[in-house]
DNA sequence: TGTACATCAGTGAACGCGCGTTCACTGATGTAC
DNA sequence: TGTACATCAGTGAACGCGCGTTCACTGATGTAC
């Protein structure tokens, strides 16, 4: 039952299917992944994948968690800042050098659909809910007096925000956007809504617009 | 050369052509439009489409093209604001409650991908420019000090921020975040922007968050 | 008015291709005795 | 140490299906005379 071949072997395949996988996405986008390619990059036969893995869909979910993992990497060092107005804009701005650095990988994390009815697995699930909370904290800091459920709203207008800008300029490539201006637009955004939030404690009788 | 037939009946059964598609994409979003259901519907023979129009890809953009336009609709009311800030607000809600009672041809403005090399109609282009310039307007009015190639720079991120947090929210059914907290959510966020945008005017020195 | 001919929108069966998945088979590895 | 047998990861040709597009054909409509 748990020979060598089970414990040794499978794992070895698996691993260079996703590695396969990965680097073609990363080439290639998402949508241009075909089982003939990540077989053959990985070195084996195409009905192997379906030894080491459910579906391609299952592969395409290893691949983005692992996309996931390293943008938490990259998403650490900012929750070290002094502040949370800081913390907020330095996860932005590796939020936006990521997606920059990583855009197939990145894009492929919401660019993928499961077939009508099949739910995400729930470890990729979980992956999600880590980053959700790295920019939870900071915002729950701001403001101490939201409730819980209403915080998980700020956080994904927040996120929303960020991704959005983000994910706009990466896809429009006439305009080029250069990378700078990219994540000082990011910056700016961050910062006024930061600065809104903090208003809104301060004084949370008035609106977000200053008197005139 | 100008007889009856190509004068009359072409643009009928084209019209009857985007009609279809257009309910199909409604029903099922643009993944899930198919030629055959296309001419079921318009009561037509599956090559007809061949006659009408140049391919599937030109009835997807025809579509997403009148779209435009009813979206277009939907944000003129706004531009009648009193002040620019209001009209900022008015644009970013009409937008969101747009996409929330058209939200599969909405999505589909996005989702849609012409293949490699093909370039975008240019009427479609020009559709997206006339958006574009609605919100471009009150936000020269706020920032009449920011130099034009800036100020694209800044509707891009507004825009990219209101769409992200709407397209985020369309997106997770499982959330299901009512359609009140979402236009809550779209406001804050517009008018943290257009506070930070007019304090930059009236502090150009000063970052967007306030000395504590 | 009638007849022969031309046009072309519309038809739908057939084509062709891409591509994920299956499945009967192989051969290397391990186990039993 | 050898021999027979079992297992199962790995193989790759074949399957099957969805689906956009083509193309030889038809028949209604219009034109010429």
């Amino acid at each position: 039952m748990s020979d060598a071949r089970t414990t040794d072997r499978r794992p070895d395949l698996r691993t260079r299917l996703i590695d396969a996988a990965e680097s073609k996405i990363a080439e290639k986008g998402l949508a241009g992944l075909k089982a003939r390619d990540v077989t053959q990059l990985a070195g084996c036969a195409l009905g192997a994948i379906y030894n080491a893995v459910a579906d391609l869909d299952e592969l395409v979910q290893r691949v983005n968690s692992r996309t996931l993992a390293r943008l938490g990497e990259a998403l650490a060092p900012a929750s070290a800042a002094a502040t949370p107005e800081v913390v907020m804009l330095a996860l932005a701005d590796a939020y936006a050098v990521f997606a920059l650095q990583n855009r197939k990988l990145w894009s492929a994390l919401f660019e993928h659909r499961l077939p009508d009815g099949v739910e995400m697995a729930d470890w990729h699930r979980q992956d999600h809910e880590v980053l959700i909370a790295r920019i939870g904290a900071p915002l729950a800091a701001i403001r101490p007096d939201l409730p819980a459920d209403e915080l998980r709203y700020r956080v994904r207008t927040l996120f929303g925000a960020v991704h959005g800008v983000v994910h706009l300029a990466l896809q429009a490539r006439l305009v080029g956007l250069p990378e700078a201006a990219l994540r000082q637009e990011v910056a700016a955004l961050v910062m006024a809504l930061v600065a809104g939030a903090r208003q809104a404690v301060v004084h949370p009788d008035r609106g977000a617009i200053p008197a005139p």
